[in-house]
DNA sequence: CACTTTTATGTAAATTTTTTGCATTTCTTC
DNA sequence: GAAGAAATGCAAAAAATTTACATAAAAGTG
């Protein structure tokens, strides 16, 4: 059945004279009552206001920049997986890699879908806050953590990622410890950092005595092993930002004929399914992007059905920590 | 501006009264002036026909089914860089994972977009049978292989991919193969082991001493390992159907005290980023998804526009080996 | 605080878009 | 080649949308 701006009009209880004004006018909204009418003709399926067609379902999309590797699999997967048993439908929209200014993206892709969730890690607080103003009280999250949060954000904690791990390697009794920091702008790494630092700082008898700042790629890593070896140290627990970099120091250092858990141990974050298949199995930070997902749908459709205003709200996403061979006990 | 009845009669040429109608209908088109006229819708942009949205670009959704690991990150990057240079826009697009007949979704699809690329490795020909018929002329592909195929296929050469790492093998001198296969009721599996079993007949002095039918999978590796490691075969180049097969059979044999490539060599196919991380690095069939992602698009573009009836046409897109220390000359 | 200006909204008329009745043409089938 | 079915166009009818005008509420001004 056509939706037509009666349904809206029905819907909101203005008239349809009103209804048809605002779809139609330019200008950002603001006001309850157009934000009333906008929310409903994306509920509805208006034309133009939808793509999510069907059964009336909330549609939501998750914006991400580019694709590599297995991290973004996951992501996908497992928003994908958490709509299953929800009201809504996730679509899968990407912003293009050149353009270092999403903001109208993402201000296009709110006419289209009744909630966003963005996964953006080269977002400034600057377009976060411009976006904001510009969409008022629409459904927008982040699914990334922030310095200064402009939005409602669903992430992991992964400062108390970095914490674990820590507290991990003490357990196993070692006194040294390394780490190699993603890009410290962005804060995901940053927090994981701070967490891991923190632990260290605040123990009697722990320290750190090497650190190497990368960019979570593999050859980081590489580099990172390389600057290591140059220090001599063994018997050190070292915490690599993610999985990318810890491969990379890894492999170095088995090319170096270290022996791994026996001159280092060693840990990363993401748990990507690759942790297996080295040898030491790598320990990481496991993340649950399916938690992420469950909890990132119901927010939206919280501030959907709602329209409750809880700007600054920041829900952490509890991260484990799976032990494997790479930080295996001291023998 | 607001597109109307008018501009698809305008374009179409036919009248308002029978794009209506046409439209309106919820018998299954058929028709040339039937396509035409929801191509036109399709391609302007009328209202529950599209989402692809402004700029008349031509929106093609992609098809999964499910997404794990880094093989579907490849595949969807490829795709979204490969339509960057093109007048198309990539929509990608899921089924449901228990789901064992998508074929009501894919034709839903079909109204929203102007063309469909399927990934689908559990689809059946009687399937892809019962989708041609209800969309007629509409342009839609397949991106895996068939025995027998019943729609335009653009893929990989995976035969040619089989055969190449024979003819690899045989170049270092090896005389004894070996096979992990992926489940042969998947066309591209079956053609990946018929290229390397191929070349091994038709070769003098090569034989095929042992193989393992596994499910693509890192325990299928394992396992297989488990099998080889009975026979006590050595000296043998060993083809993975997959790159996980590899990892899995390389960690196993590893953990065995098997050296690699001394007691064996091996080679794998997707030539994941993990390839790299590994010791000794994997060598691996490669298959270059932007390539892929460019002819799958062009072709989709071609059925758009031309409207020319090339059914049973398949495009092989090649493949390349990456050849590493996992498959090093023997010393 | 009284007055003016701006903004939001509803009613009803005007306009645009879509659907449908009817006639004509084209295609199929026997 | 005749009869019936399907496709199509024209024009009238119906439905949906926009706009002119009126009014009331909110915001600004001296």
């Amino acid at each position: 059945m056509r939706v037509t701006l009666k349904h809206i009009s029905d819907d909101t209880g203005l008239s349809i004279a009103t209804v048809s004004r605002t779809l139609n006018r330019k200008k950002r909204r603001y006001s309850a009552n157009e934000e009333k009418i906008y929310a409903s003709a994306r509920k509805l399926g208006y034309p133009f206001f939808t793509n999510a067609g069907e059964n009336g379902k909330v549609s939501i999309a998750l914006v991400m920049k580019l694709f590599e590797g297995e991290f973004y699999s996951s992501l996908i997967n497992g928003f994908y997986e958490a709509s299953g048993n929800t009201d809504s439908e996730i679509v899968f929209s990407y912003v293009e890699k050149q353009n270092d200014n999403p903001v109208d993206d993402i201000i296009s892709l709110s006419k289209k879908y009744s909630g966003i969730c963005l996964f953006l890690p080269s977002m400034t607080d600057n377009n976060y806050l411009k976006i904001k103003e510009k969409v008022g009280r629409y459904p927008i999250i982040s699914l990334l953590p922030s310095k200064n949060p402009k939005i409602d954000t669903v992430c992991f904690d992964s400062y108390r990622g970095g914490y674990m791990m820590a507290k991990h390697f003490e357990e196993r009794g070692y006194k040294k410890f390394g780490y190699i920091s993603g890009p410290t702008r962005r804060a995901d790494a940053l927090f994981r950092k701070n967490g891991f630092l923190n632990h260290v700082h605040e123990s009697n008898g722990l320290e750190l005595v090497w650190s190497y700042e990368g960019d979570f790629s593999t050859n980081a890593g590489i580099s990172a092993f390389a600057e290591f070896k140059k220090t001599g140290l063994k018997d050190t627990a070292i915490f690599g930002g993610n999985d990318y970099s810890c491969f990379g120091f890894m492999k170095a250092a088995l090319e170096s004929d270290y022996k791994i858990p026996d001159d280092f141990i060693i840990g990363g974050y993401d748990n990507l399914s690759f942790c297996e298949n080295f040898t030491p199995e790598l320990t990481s930070v496991a993340t649950d992007f399916h938690e992420l997902g469950k909890k990132a749908i119901r927010t939206i459709e919280n501030l959907v059905t709602d329209n409750i205003d809880t700007v600054g709200q920041i829900s952490m996403i509890p991260v484990g920590i799976k032990i494997r061979n790479s930080s295996a006990p001291k023998r």
